[in-house]
DNA sequence: TGGTCAACCGAAATCGCTTTCGGTTGCATA
DNA sequence: TATGCAACCGAAAGCGATTTCGGTTGACCA
């Protein structure tokens, strides 16, 4: 009858205390390298593997962090979720840590998880990500003293940990290659500005139209709800306008593949009178007619990224601010980014 | 300066012993009603959470699921596991369990995880998805006596516990209703059939189209890879053939676009000389063109429900072949399930 | 020879809860 | 008046680690 092995075994089998064992397998310097060395060997040899609950319940320390799960949001965020979870997931067990899965269903719910997270400290850390441009959690993590690092940046987040991509520039520079195709007439569908990245997108573009010395049409910046749906009447509305766009960015996949149905149903091939880009890199797009050109980023990696600093943040005493990293996104073009038909008759030989 | 509230505090308050407090919050028979009443009521007054490490290292018990991610397998499953994990998360939280994520790269990474939670008991059930047709993780978790339960059966899940579609159904009755459109040449592409629900829906269809009395054509039954670009050679398989199918039902949404994909690239309409239906009911397929016919499943209900029977399966004694479910899909009709031309000519009035 | 200082290791207290076992009550029964 | 039996509750021993504090060594120097 083999029990599980309990560092007591091990203390037995050297002729040393558990005390010893313990500082010998958590690396402490007042153990001899010989002794540390002879111990990790008959560690692994009996397969021991410390009982998380005892170790924490004693040091104090969870090595745990927790992912809040987007679940009040509109169901596309959840193809994302696989991805950054995987990421997340494979470097923290690495190291030994867990990650658990919090899903409040409200606002409120949220903040009373918070609270109690922050009263028994069973989780070290927190990730969010869909953050707001004012993100009201940010302040109540930091008032309750609980480390977290958020997916996306807000208004708010010049001293909190976090790590996103450059939304702003990939739009900017998204806008600038059309501009590049010969297009002028450009506009941006986006979403609900309350999320700082569909913020970031529209100010990119924004930005990018002014320093084109472009004019930004009323109405070329429409916004919607990040569904199919909200693309879709997005689009409609643009064709609407007495001068409609030659060529739209759309702050998600979803959305403008929402936008190429408007124009197919207007009998416009996406690519050909109207060029589109969207982002997010889903493959989908790959299979949507014309295929959509898009933006991607990384999504595992940032999985992985995001465990390693929130690990950092909790450890070591390095300064939130201290932990932040701006990644950058890929144009990936497909086929529904081209010169405007107008220029090709125009500059036709 | 308020410090958390501990068991020994509420016993402190009420002038009762530390053990009564502990067993009149677990439910003790032999603690009177009233007490327990009381010890609640303080206890919730002051805010109390027991420490779950000091809880579960005395106890023994872990109260923590794992969710193995299924990272080794294509992309697709990735729209789901955000589904599941928020369904699971959400029931098990309300009962004070976790969820932990795991995710194995390799199947000899997923036996050594499985070994090491066999050791240390920190984890007291698994939760599993996309079971293969002949699963070797089942025995070895029998043999490591690991509770779990799996999100879609196997060959050797007499004695285990799932929850799972009726698959084999939902493509009879998927091909019955192609049947009643007026098709007879009805073909279905799969995808490995290493998969169990891959091969539950390939005999269903099977079994449908021996039931109608219809032949089933070689090469009527194609399979592939569960990708987009599965789907279209698939279909280009079908076309290709000297009598080509007037429907297919396809064993994923995934694939199923791949295949109109396809069949636009020859100049067929999906939905007109070729009918086309897919499986999981994905938002996207409302917007390809036309919009996808599928069959869906409740996904998130899905996650509650595992959750709550995993919970069963640890806490009751209750053998694991007793706690079995088979849900049923229901079909969604879109825009791609049409009589077949032929027929409309045959029968034009 | 004695003293000092690293370098090492052990004893023992904790961490906060669970759970067994036994000990009081009080009341009904014989 | 014993006796028995519920109904309640307390004492105390864990659970398996961590961590502080102090005590031995032995080498080295004066």
């Amino acid at each position: 009858m083999e029990s599980v092995p309990k560092l007591e075994m091990i203390a037995r089998r050297l002729n040393l205390s558990e005390s010893t064992i313990s500082r010998a397998l958590n690396d402490y310097s007042d153990i001899s390298k010989k002794t540390k060395k002879l111990v990790w060997t008959v560690a692994n040899e009996m397969g021991y593997q410390p009982n998380i609950y005892a170790r924490r319940l004693a040091s104090g320390k969870s090595e745990t962090v927790a992912y809040l799960l987007p679940v009040h949001e509109s169901e596309l965020g959840n193809s994302f979720v696989g991805e950054l979870i995987a990421g997340m997931s494979s470097i923290l067990s690495e190291n030994g840590w867990d990650l658990t899965v919090l899903s409040p269903t409200t606002a409120e719910d949220e903040i009373a998880l918070f609270q109690k997270i922050a009263r028994n400290r069973h989780i070290s850390g927190l990730v969010i990500s869909r953050t707001l441009v004012d993100d009201p959690r940010f302040e109540i993590l930091n008032k309750l003293e609980i480390p977290f690092i958020t997916h996306g940046r807000s208004h708010s987040s010049e001293e909190t940990a976090w790590i996103d991509v450059d939304n702003e520039k990939a739009f900017f520079e998204v806008t600038k290659h059309l501009a590049k195709l010969g297009h002028k007439r450009i506009a941006h569908i986006g979403g609900p500005l309350k999320f700082n990245f569909s913020m970031q997108r529209a100010e990119g573009w924004e930005n990018a139209m002014r320093h084109l010395e472009f004019e930004i049409l009323d109405g070329y910046h429409q916004t919607s709800d990040f569904s199919f749906e909200g693309g879709k009447s997005a689009m409609l509305g643009l064709l609407e306008l007495a001068v409609p766009p030659t060529a739209v960015c759309c702050v998600s996949d979803v959305m403008a593949i929402g936008a190429m149905q408007a124009l197919r149903e207007n009998n416009i091939m996406p690519g050909e009178a109207v060029s589109i880009i969207g982002y997010d890199g889903l493959e989908i797009g790959k299979y949507v007619e014309p295929p959509l050109s898009t933006i991607t980023q990384p999504r595992k990696v940032a999985g992985e990224k995001i465990a390693k600093k929130i690990m950092e943040l909790i450890e070591t005493g390095r300064k939130p601010k201290e932990i932040q990293e701006l990644l950058s996104a890929t144009i990936l073009r497909r086929g529904t980014d081209n010169p405007p038909l107008v220029d090709k008759i125009v500059n036709g030989s």
